[in-house]
DNA sequence: AACCTGACGAAGA
DNA sequence: TTCTTCGCCAGGT
């Protein structure tokens, strides 16, 4: 059982097209509001790169300059073990920023969600018409 | 090159 | 609604 070294963190990540690019969407969440791991991914160009998003965030020197603690997971909760001095810390800072939290770990993405577009799209639910 | 972990996500059970 | 399983991607060993 190999004990976690947890010494890759704060290690630098590669510059590539792709950590550029989260890097860049991540700085322009705005203040109050949050994004998904999933929702940076595809605005980078890697529809599938959630899980990518979320090292190079966690990996990245240039964390200090991020709002980081913007982008939390497609559930609307922080993906950090709850009693994890991350998660804490993730979520004052959101809260200090206005974001409530209607349960222990999760904010309500309907109303703190980052929309980049116009929600015309906004998918309704649809009518059961076999049951 | 092979195999493993992890700030993810969608679909099932 | 919570827990699994599987598919993704980035990095490490």
């Amino acid at each position: 059982m190999a004990q976690a070294k947890s010494s890759l963190r704060g290690a630098p990540i590669k510059i590539t097209a792709f950590s550029k690019a989260v890097i860049k969407w991540v700085k322009k969440i705005p203040r109050g509001k949050v994004a998904t791991y999933g929702q940076i991914a595809r605005l980078a160009g890697k529809p599938g790169g959630a899980r990518g998003v979320g090292w190079i965030l966690n990996s990245s020197s240039e964390k200090n300059d991020l709002p980081w603690q913007r982008v939390i997971n497609s559930q609307g909760a922080i993906s950090f073990r709850p009693k994890s001095a991350e998660f804490q810390l993730q979520k004052k800072l959101l809260q200090k920023e206005g974001v409530e939290f209607t349960t222990k770990k999760s904010v309500n993405l309907d109303h703190y969600g980052w929309k980049k577009e116009p929600a015309n799209t906004r998918k309704r639910n649809a009518p059961k018409m076999f049951d």
